[in-house]
DNA sequence: CATGAATGAGAATTCATTCAT
DNA sequence: TATGAATGAATTCTCATTCAT
């Protein structure tokens, strides 16, 4: 009996935290790290402000969670990408294309992910993720090269140079009117230049 | 007699406001627009939190400057090496290597230009002089697409995806050890990789 | 056994409301509204100053419900009086009498009710208050000239005056020391000065 | 030589003074006393900030010295009226009728001058000046009991219901649109209404 | 005497975190 | 476990007053 008010209890705080993440990975979406403040989080989560902090040490821990969690989806369909079969040229492309579409469609996730200012616990938490999205990118290019269809310098600058431009793009739109813009036509664009850069000129 | 301390006051008043600027800068290379408080300027600048005031309106209007004479010094450098001589692939790579290099040396200060979230006000300044940049990238593609030595779906997009490879690459290292690099090839490497997503394949 | 500590916590909510106003009254009646600071205001309740915050959205809210409320009392009192059945010398003679008497208690709040200048949404709350004083003092004055038995030119300066008279009948004496004057026969003289002044010669 | 000198020096300081003075009262009929900050009336003044603490100790005493000067020549107004031949109903009618119509034309510094809430100092240099505004209407008064022309209970609450009555009559329109009054009717019908109240019914 | 730069004590408001219930 | 009330440090900006020149 008590076993089993234990298992529906778990499953209870299971559910708490993960309408924590839920509610602070939407507001960060939708305002920035900035915008996730605990009250706001536990109004939107349906709990008291005051629970977070059974399941969560301080807001950083929230906030990288969030941050890695939504990290990590990217990530693995970068490494599925990387992972089919075929040429690394249609992989780089694919890979670049599909990033930028879907960071698209939640720019201000995508900026937060890469870009946003925090403290330094966040910051860390960050650079790992982040160095995870560029081996994969580092993947496909040392692929490539072995295939002798690309042809660059460093792997190491020239993956960051791709995430770059493939973050950058997204970030930038911000500031204009994201409606204004085809994203299929956008995101192709950026995976052309990408490509591009490191193509083998036969 | 009077114009004599009148000009060692205003020497005093110029050097005042100059090392509250010096110090917002210096803050914010250090620890971004978040940590440029009020209270540490003064503190660093040597004066009391009321003087700030005398120079300047308010907090928002010494971010702005700080960024906006920092970016402008890139932008001068830029249109500089735009409006030189020679074929526009030289200029191209030229640009882009001397804007990463001098980003590196203080990295913090080149992301807080180009990407630390800053309320309205700043942003606004900002966007301004980020579009500048984009457009002195934009001048040297065009005049090679005129020459026919560079090759490109869309000069905005292209342009964009340059200043993001270019920019991202000078906050990535953020979190390394900025030392451990060698500036010289890796701003090298950086526009090389930039040339050729442009170049015209024979 | 939820509903019980939600019973004691509300109780104890409203206590603290009730003391933050409290000491905002207090404080606003011991030295007008330049002197109900947030932080004296706290203390006065013995609670933090963020805690003032969860009552209300900012100061302003606070200074208005002291004074809504204080002028709310007093404008009932006074359409009380207005509705009573008798001649309407009565009741002007009342109706003045009465708030004077009562304003000579705290004839600081009196005046920060009346007069004391505040920010504009202060002022816009107040103002209507107190055109509704007025008319209450208006409605009298009406209905004694409809009886033939008040004479005046104009309802609106006239009760202006009234109005006036026994303000600054309590205002004044603000100065001196409220003890030494006997609260009976001085608002009944103030009531018998606006009474004549209205008064139909026969 | 040097007595020219310090007698130029003397004018030049006694100009000084006026101008900060003047700047003072200017300031305070546009905004009250909360805008006759000290920079501003040295601004106004062509004058430096600093040298106003050389005339005055501190900003109370300008307020109060702006304040008492004006209140003087009501003062004087009054009892200039006061003083002449003639009727006390007479007298009285012209001293509120004028002092009405005056104060109309600077409402704000009428405010200042009777009601304005300001510290302690300033609130006791300025009830000497309203007690003599009231011994003026009192002289009045008891010259009217004399001749058996005036009749009321008590010299000094009648004065200070008149003194209300004209100074709230002044006050209030402030929230209205001034320039919809007819300022001669209405100082008229503010006097009419005061002199009734004490007028000898037949 | 004159200047105006410099000081610094507030005052309102925010928000992560703690704690009594 | 869950609540949400309570705390208080931090931050921006203002303005009377002082002081070096």
């Amino acid at each position: 009996m008590n076993y089993k008010r234990s298992a529906l209890m778990q499953e209870r705080l299971r559910q708490n935290r993960e309408a924590i993440l839920q509610a602070a990975k939407q507001l960060i979406s939708q305002g920035g790290i900035k915008d996730a403040q605990i009250q706001a989080m536990a109004d939107l989560a349906g709990v008291s402000n005051g629970l977070v902090y059974r399941y969560f040490d301080n807001k950083n821990h929230i906030i990288i969670e969030v941050l890695s969690e939504a990290i990590m989806r990217e990530i693995d369909i970068l490494k599925q990408i990387a992972g089919q079969e075929g040429p690394a040229q249609d992989k780089l492309h694919k890979a670049v294309r599909v990033f930028v579409k879907r960071a698209l469609n939640s720019p201000k996730l995508a900026y937060s992910l890469m870009l946003e200012p925090a403290d330094a616990a966040v910051e860390e938490a960050r650079f790992k993720s982040k160095q995870i999205v560029k081996e994969a990118i580092e993947h496909i290019l040392k692929e490539g090269q072995a295939q002798a269809v690309f042809e660059f310098e460093d792997v190491g600058v020239t993956a960051q140079c791709i995430v770059g431009a493939m973050t950058f793009a997204v970030i930038e739109p911000l500031s204009l009117n994201p409606q204004a813009m085809n994203k299929e036509v956008f995101s192709t664009q950026v995976a052309d230049f990408c490509l591009k850069a490191v193509n083998q000129g036969k």
